[in-house]
DNA sequence: CATGAATGAGGCTTCATTCAT
DNA sequence: GATGAATGAAGCCTCATTCAT
């Protein structure tokens, strides 16, 4: 017989890790200290401690967290009823990065994520199994770009899927780091380089 | 010990570079702690202070190293006498990565050093010069691809350029995260996409 | 131990003054350390640097408080309701300052203070503040002085008071340093210069 | 049968003794690293510890000859054909110590001499005997006031002596800390007070 | 005689976490 | 359930001094 409701406790969970989400987007998951925390969230030490059950925990629920929410929005992108050519999935997956890449936005996670998983072997687990889901919608999509022609017959859509997936890292390092290239941009240069779909072929 | 030949002095500083790097590629930066360096490098707290003023100041000497050996395998292979292919030219700087990604190569630091270009302002400088400088060859590749026939002629060489740098990033981390994609896959998967120069055409 | 009391947060602060003050006039400012403090307090160092945020910290709030102690009481002195003279006051001042010179005395950080000052511009500051006010309180006594008819008319009682403050380093150094003169003494010499309301003028 | 000359030796100690006046008196005895010395007087490491045993030698025979020069500027003014009255010597030190209190000055040295008095056994004795010395000079002359007629027969020229020996280090304060009293407001003070000389006596 | 590279103890401070209230 | 004061290990760095060259 809990004396709060679930839904409850789902909420100050949530609120702590909205709390660390701007912490750490703003200084990392390092140089974010519990205090830190603590104070963005409005909530003491212990009360943070009772919903999770330490700093790692936290950041592992919000790496994961944010991880998926790019995954969600590449997945319903290439359901979508027409296929996108790969330069409308990017440029639809790269304006997504630049809306969640504000100075608090949870796309700056992500590199802090891929850099933990090199050192903490905690770490490497949860961020293996996100880069590797990810990388199985890529794979999808790679067979659907087989199925809609875009491929050659013999084509191996792992491959191609390995391949594809790097323009994601790509885009966000450059985006968040030097701060210039535009989803148009990104864009334009893989409809250059695979003009599927263009009036023109090569 | 005093008056020691110049050359003395940069091997000890190289002696330290060396000692970091073991340390940082196995634990992180900040997981590394300087003692670790001491211990590694064989040397005491204030022989390293001698030549390095700080911590920071040997992951920036650390992480401008690494990032400009990449760099430099790369602007070698574009200056060959015959212009690489995609496939080829990433076939070449894949194996390349592979070969210094060993549990205490170098590439293990940059996943950490575009994370510390988020958060450490003293970072983001020399992270950003060296993804710039990259860039740059990317552009002068794509320039050539242009010339090549292998891009249209109104083709924006820089927008192939942002593009085409993601395939580098997209791939160390694979392989440093998850460990499998080998170069030849990678290969492959951009030979498919970027069928340049093949037998038969698309 | 949440939710103490106001009170109880003030004695945890006098607790670490308390120990400070009896490091410090043992050992000094310098040579006495943090490690020194957290013994002498019996709190840990974090307790410690919850309440003072550093070193200094502690040591500005030290300065600060015992130069205002020794101020009050001359303050006192200099508002009876018969004006003292300067013997008697300075024997009164004298008798305070050996009172509180033993070997953890607050005295003793007096000079370790003005040593500070010159040599630590955020020290500089209080110092500063600390003899000015005392100088204004002797500047007040001077003004007393004239109108006691022992000062002629037209004497610069500002003057005065630069001159007389002088009393008190000088016998707190010979005190601290030397350990001789003893209040009386310095009271004898002050009456034999300055004889008002002595039976016999000169 | 010496490679140098005596000559030679003296000369580089006190190339050392001035360098590290310099320091000391721009940065104290303690934030000034022995490494600032070297670095100011343009020796090495070695030669300086050839010259002097420990950082506190040079500290010792800095602070000796600091207070030794004042002494001698007073123990020469008493000594005049014509005794000075109070005002007219407190006149002449406090002229010669503004001289000195530039800021990279002797007389910066003082006050943290006196600090250290307090607080290395070391260095007590010989701040110690500093003050005496200045001490049996400000007898002399009280004794020499007594045989002018400004004191009473039965005066104690040793407590007087007490009294007056306070408005060198009360001035030194003043002036290093504040900055303010010119040796004419001193002077001025002095003599309002003790009027000796003057043509209308109180 | 001089050099200056090397030593290494020790200083100040931070911070994730706990638990008495 | 919540609070927040307290813990204490561990981190980075400085600096007086030595001694091989």
């Amino acid at each position: 017989m809990p004396r709060v409701s679930e839904e409850h406790l789902e909420r100050r969970r949530q609120q702590i890790l909205d709390a660390a989400r701007l912490c750490f987007a703003r200084k990392g998951f390092h140089d974010s200290s519990m205090q830190d925390v603590f104070a963005e969230s409005g909530l003491s030490a212990g009360a943070v401690y009772r919903y999770f059950k330490s700093k790692d925990d936290i950041i592992a629920a919000l790496a994961t967290q944010t991880m998926t929410e790019i995954r969600e929005v590449m997945a319903e992108a290439i359901h979508a009823e027409t296929l996108p050519t790969p330069a409308e999935l990017i440029a639809l997956l790269a304006q997504n990065i630049v809306a969640r890449s504000g100075p608090e936005g949870p796309v700056r996670l992500a590199p802090q994520a891929w850099s933990l998983a090199l050192v903490k072997p905690e770490a490497t687990g949860y961020v293996r199994e996100a880069i590797l889901a990810m990388r199985d919608i890529w794979h999808e999509y790679a067979d659907k770009m087989l199925t809609a022609g875009w491929l050659p017959e013999d084509a191996d859509t792992n491959a191609v899927a390995v391949a594809l997936i790097g323009l994601l890292p790509g885009f966000i390092l450059q985006h968040l780091i030097i701060g210039d290239p535009s989803p148009e941009t990104l864009a334009r240069g893989v409809r250059t380089l695979l003009p599927y779909g263009e009036p023109a072929t090569r």
